[in-house]
DNA sequence: TAAAAACATTGATCTATATCAATATTATGG
DNA sequence: CCATAATATTGATATAGATCAATGTTTTTA
């Protein structure tokens, strides 16, 4: 069975908002307000209070949790997700979590009170929504499963899938990440990514050129990925 | 911030059939069995049909992943909690993960149609399942940050107030969870665990007798989870 | 209760990967 | 466009923890 699916991008569907009615939908219109972020600025700080959720529309977006100075990214999440759900959980009004855009990105921000009114009063919505739960919760014990038990070369070949599938959509992408940035995703030191990079690039599975990446062989990609 | 709350033993306060009437309570009794099972056996496999959901009434369950001879425990679950909540999702009828029994356990099976049903009826459930999404989501994350941040002293550690805390609710408990079986709920290899159990012995944060085990300083303990 | 199997313990190695240090390259603000 | 900072690269070294191997102990079973 392959890992790879799921494993670091979250892709959910988010039809949750389809099952809303047309007064519903005009409610949640009205409490909800659109932001734009600049690279690098913070989305959603874990601990702060949770006083909204929030549905990304343009961009890209890692979750993440910190303890002090360490940070685990949980998953990165494309236009078309939301953020935040695990915080409708009863008695807990902060962010489990926190979120930062890699680059400039638009999200909207509902009001928590209204989107949990909506759930109690559409059960269809609701069960939208435990739907979207359930996809995240699969996601990212996948990506547990492969930050624990793949090695590095299976960890990075996992991310460079992830971000050609999920993200770019091709097999060729401008990679704005730093490799500072490739290595929290991966779970490794930035030399480590380095090193691996420049052997994926002599063994011809991938073709590098500064920011460009070209991913060669697929097939043996997914090999790597699957097995190491 | 501590990293224990809620890492590795699940407690949720599944308040979710509270909010059902009392004809939706009987109809779920009608629709759900009762089954025994003996120290060992899969309650769940990864994989299969999932056309239950399973609420754990008596015993000790751990719920994990695997990938051919690869396992990661997600969470223990203890009674009072419900397993298989993430198959509720729409287009999702197996289970994402297996559930087995450390020891004589009793578990409700619950027809997910009926569940399903219930969700889309009475939004104060549906709430209540988002709730309790929402913690097993918290706990795997605090598990995932432990497991990939952590050494093995710190992880170890925590296990032991894991358990201490949120199974045995003692400082003194007697451990039918053999070396290999601790090991793979800390993530590493059978003899690091004795090593490190051993060490701790040395240094008295625990007294080792057989299987029983006290923390003798749970303090001490707590910092070794915090830092290392 | 004897034999077999499972489990626990200890010590000796091995290895993946982090860390450290030095240098090269690229980006950025005045 | 230069100066300075940020990022990338390379090599050398250190180490946590796995793996291997051998032995002791407990549990199960026949």
């Amino acid at each position: 069975m392959a890992v790879r699916t799921s494993c670091t991008v979250a892709d959910n569907h988010c039809k949750c908002f389809e099952a809303l009615t047309e007064e519903q939908t005009a409610l949640l219109e009205k409490k909800q307000v659109t932001v734009e972020y600049n690279k690098g600025e913070i989305i959603a700080k874990h601990g702060s209070f949770a006083s909204h959720v929030i549905f990304v529309c343009e961009g890209l977006v890692k979750v993440y949790i910190e303890h002090g100075k360490e940070i685990l990214i949980l998953k990165i999440i494309s236009p078309g997700n939301l953020i935040g759900l695990s915080s409708l959980t009863e008695g807990e009004d902060t962010f489990q979590y926190s979120a930062a855009a890699y680059q400039r990105s638009i999200a909207k921000l509902i009001d928590i009170t209204t989107f949990k009114h909506l759930i109690r009063e559409n059960g269809l919505f609701a069960s939208r929504v435990i739907s979207i739960l359930g996809e995240n919760s699969n996601q990212i014990n996948n990506r547990f499963f492969c930050l624990t038990h793949r090695q590095s070369y299976g960890r990075l070949a996992n991310l460079l899938l992830c971000l050609s599938e999920r993200v770019f959509k091709s097999e060729q992408f401008e990679l704005d990440l730093t490799r500072k940035e490739l290595a929290e995703l991966a779970g490794m030191s930035t030399e480590n990514v380095i090193r691996i990079l420049k052997k994926f690039q002599e063994d011809d599975l991938i073709i590098l050129k500064g920011k460009n990446i070209e991913l060669h062989n697929i097939d043996a990609m997914q090999r790597i990925c699957d097995l190491g």
